[in-house]
DNA sequence: TATTATTCAGATTTAATTAGTATGAATTTC
DNA sequence: GAAATTCATACTAATTAAATCTGAATAATA
């Protein structure tokens, strides 16, 4: 039931993303240093966002991304679907289900639906924007600012 | 965010002990058979059950195993406690959280710690008797009967 | 035009987890 | 004593996760 690194790393650079985009584009060396996430591997995370229609790209010198909507029209449902593939939780209720012969008779997959309704109702319902506004009210007074996450 | 086979197996198998417990205790064998799963397997799931007081054991010849407490009073968040260890959807949520040193200054947390929430909330509603309830009404009309799943 | 900073592409690697299988001992009924 | 079961532990193969590595393509700027 985890969300692996590649969805959690994916919203902390669209959280950092949408902090810095008063100047333009932000780089993915910004992004690294200030979430403390491997350059490396934020390039592997990045083309998922952009085939999304997620994120816009720059390059050369001085490039880096920005948001192609705004923050308040994406939502965590949206940037977990491109990152994880869908978070359904178990594969018959994927986009393209695996094909399984008891389907039908399946004594627990009503469960299983009712389980993903909730999550997909929740995780749509909150916006990168929410994100924002969270993060630069009370919530925070630690040495760290609120840059950082898991 | 895929609930492995072990939270799914551990369903059905005590659906399938919730099913068929008039005659006693229900053996491995059976539920193997039924629903069509490793018998090797099951023993190796088993004991996340006894261990957590969901099932209890009759050893020896013609023993199996029974339901501790009521289909009603099991709910499928105990199940899923029991054998995926928690459904927490980062670690930082666990009963034992990884100690991450930026958590206070976490810009996500709380989108996973509402989202823990909706599936607590959810997976803690439902419980064996639904499961068996749901399976014996309408709902199907198979080559199948109900006994098998994902 | 040369330098530099970036995105882009793809191969490789390491570690952990998943999903089992295998072997055999202990227990209990018949 | 035979048979059927639970119990305990070790092993394995495949997949996925979480990166790292190498280097090419692109574009601003000095």
């Amino acid at each position: 039931m985890k969300i692996s690194t590649k969805g959690r790393y994916a919203l902390r650079m669209l959280f950092d993303i949408a902090c810095h985009s008063g100047e333009g584009v932000v780089s993915l060396t910004e992004v690294s240093e200030r979430q403390m996430i491997s350059k490396k591997y934020l390039e592997q995370i990045v083309p998922m966002l952009t085939r999304a229609g997620i994120l816009r790209a720059m390059r050369g010198n001085r490039g880096g991304y920005s948001l192609v909507m705004k923050a308040d029209e994406l939502t965590v449902g949206d940037v977990l679907r491109a990152t994880e593939g869908s978070f359904a939780p178990v594969s018959c209720l994927e986009v393209e289900p695996v094909d399984c012969p008891h389907a039908e008779a399946c004594s627990t997959l009503y469960v299983w639906q009712g389980l993903y309704e909730v999550e997909k109702k929740y995780l749509d319902s909150i916006t990168l924007q929410d994100i924002v506004d969270h993060s630069t009210t009370d919530h925070f007074d630690s040495e760290f600012g609120n840059d950082y996450c898991i």
